[in-house]
DNA sequence: CCTGTATCGTACCGATCGGTAACATTGTCA
DNA sequence: TGACAATGTTACCGATCGGTACGATACAGG
């Protein structure tokens, strides 16, 4: 038997024999240029470059350009909803406190300098081709998000639910996007206020 | 024989000069490309291919493609402020119904097969570095727009006006993308009812 | 040892990127 | 008509794009 110190965190096949120590690297510094500046602005040779390896061991390990960065975008979606269970956990049988603790998060997490936003919504501005392996997998979450969003507005016992979930989403990607446009002191520092703002309305009186 | 069938609708006067008239069409077919499928994703050979013209005759009125995406942005900036004026104007006085038209609108704009967002938006996730020249354009239209909301903000009688505005613009920029995020019957489409609701919750008691 | 297997790197591919030099064509007015 | 200036066109540039053929290398089990 191998000796399997490294443990495969991406759940592929049950093969204990495939320890990809390239495609880690790889992934890793594609994820880094990607998120900090989109995914058409980075060219493969400049991946393996400051990954430490050539081309060819990028395409033995990913069919494309194109996949690599759904595998990006699959580890930003595990990544996204531990944060997201986090501010859930942090406050169990309260969605409404869940929601503030993951929107103050959000509006701290914009007021950095260079903040790129969310990744998925990035990939998706970047792919407006549905088929496109990226955007597959952005609008999966995205899908995602609102089911859940809706969900808690529910038990937030809201009189239109599914309005106030969506508007939940509006003022999250709104973050999203104008804590890239305005960075320190933008409009994205104000989304928990607003969040709750708009929840308070929104509840059965 | 030059037939002449092209008529010259900027200079008065009969057989003026004939300033720009392959500019008009490069910016034209410029404009649609670089919003429906982005700017990154459009070569300056397909632009003069559907412009019909050639890649020099490009070159001649604009120094760059940054700065051919640059002038389309300033194109979509002329616009906006159209659309943003004439919902102010259709309700003289009265801010909230201003904001509740200008929302009434995007949100209807959204709810069209492949609908593609708001262009400043678009450009500045394609471009994070605030150097470029697409970006400042980008981002001068977006203080612009917050200067504008927060104003209204104030002209309502909010509370904390600058929350209420940044709030309006979370809203607005949640309805860019995720219109473009989930197509047909998305969240974008309860922004004008999410605006008025955020308002209401507002206002001073 | 030998041999199979799998990952590694060198070198290269055609296509396309943004951009340009040099030339042909055109319209205008003296 | 002749001369000028502006515009349009052909052909091309080096760099980079995503992607690959193929040989070198490391390492296991017999």
């Amino acid at each position: 038997m191998p000796t399997d110190k490294n443990i495969d965190l991406t759940i592929r096949g049950s093969h204990a024999s495939a320890p990809p120590k390239a495609a880690k690297k790889i992934l890793d510094v594609a994820y880094d240029l990607f998120y900090r500046r989109g995914i058409r602005a980075i060219g493969v040779d400049e991946i393996v470059k400051r990954a430490g390896v050539t081309k060819p061991s990028l395409y033995r390990s990913f069919p494309s350009k194109d996949e690599l960065a759904a595998s990006y975008l699959r580890q930003y979606d595990r990544e996204y909803w531990e944060r997201f269970d986090e501010a859930v956990a942090a406050h169990p049988g309260d969605p409404r406190a869940q929601i503030k603790a993951f929107l103050t998060r959000i509006g701290k997490r914009t007021q950095v300098a260079d903040y790129r936003g969310c990744g998925m919504t990035n990939a998706a501005v970047e792919y407006p081709d549905h088929s496109h392996p990226a955007r597959v997998v952005s609008e999966a979450n995205k899908q995602e998000l609102r089911r859940r969003l809706r969900a808690m507005a529910v038990a937030m016992g809201a009189q239109d639910p599914d309005t106030l979930g969506d508007g939940l989403l509006l003022l999250i990607e709104g973050a999203y996007i104008s804590g890239q446009l305005f960075g320190l002191g933008g409009p994205a520092q104000s989304v928990a206020r607003n969040a709750d703002l708009l929840i308070e309305a929104s509840l059965k009186k």
